[in-house]
DNA sequence: CTATCTGTTATAGTTCATCTATATCAGATA
DNA sequence: TATCTGATATAGATGAACTATAACAGATAG
């Protein structure tokens, strides 16, 4: 299976397809071209509804991560900055990371500890098969 | 006002109130021992019911933030890492923070400019008032 | 051509989270 | 006593999330 997710969970089962196929990018393990299964696919792999999976990449869409053909179905673009919700992308984003942050620091995680573990996941990332470092 | 709420936004606005919560204590606007407005003042000042209010300050309570009393209303707390939902805190804090990362690393920025804008966060944390660096 | 896969779209229903609206009670306080 | 507070209960409206069918069109393998 290519995604794991957690059907009682808090999170909306679309947006953790969504996350898990961003995490799959930034790890390598999905590069530029590479096809995602089929809504009908992977919803009945993941035992749910299409119409779900069908959100989560409607939502990959928009946010310029994939293209969808009638032909090769779901697959992973290069410029995700061409997205129709890029604009602003970066303020939003920053927002973000200022709460999550603020509650690392709340919970007694002290500043370099937290840039630390911040540093070992961005390190995680790019350390798989394809991702030319230009 | 303390607070800064969008009510129209996607995210819930007892949600919102608590994110604000904690960043102002992250910032040091808010020490241990600052009193919260009470419920139906803030509920007042934000135009909403004080229940959604309610459910906020609830949350920071499960989450060890603030502590609650008849007397003294909602007062921030020194130890949040005594609350009842601390288990695994930090594995699930780790998660949300790749999903985070992985976001940035997919819309193209780059490992040291995601790092360096973490740190940046961080650096604006704690340069305030109170906040004794022990 | 037929069968089957795909994406796309539409409609409808259930369940649940969110928010609001009232109301009541009890402790604290002026 | 009057008023503020937190705590709690109930109820309703709204919308998000998910499911269930159904139908259509393009692509593809037999």
């Amino acid at each position: 299976m290519l995604l794991t997710i957690d059907l009682d969970g808090e999170v909306p089962i679309y947006q953790q397809i969504r996350d898990r196929v961003v995490e799959a990018i930034a790890d390598g393990d999905l590069v530029e071209g590479s096809a995602l299964p089929s809504t009908r696919q992977l919803a009945a792999d993941l035992a749910i509804n299409f119409h779900t999976v069908n959100k989560a990449y409607d939502l990959l869409r928009q946010q310029g991560v994939i293209r969808i053909n009638r032909k090769s179905g779901a697959v992973v673009r290069r410029d995700p900055a061409s997205g129709p919700a890029e604009a602003g992308f970066a303020e939003e984003w920053q927002a973000r990371l200022r709460t999550l942050l603020a509650e690392a620091t709340v919970h007694g995680l002290g500043e370099q500890e937290t840039l630390r573990q911040c540093g070992e996941v961005l390190d995680s990332f790019g350390t798989r098969k394809g991702r030319t470092p230009t």
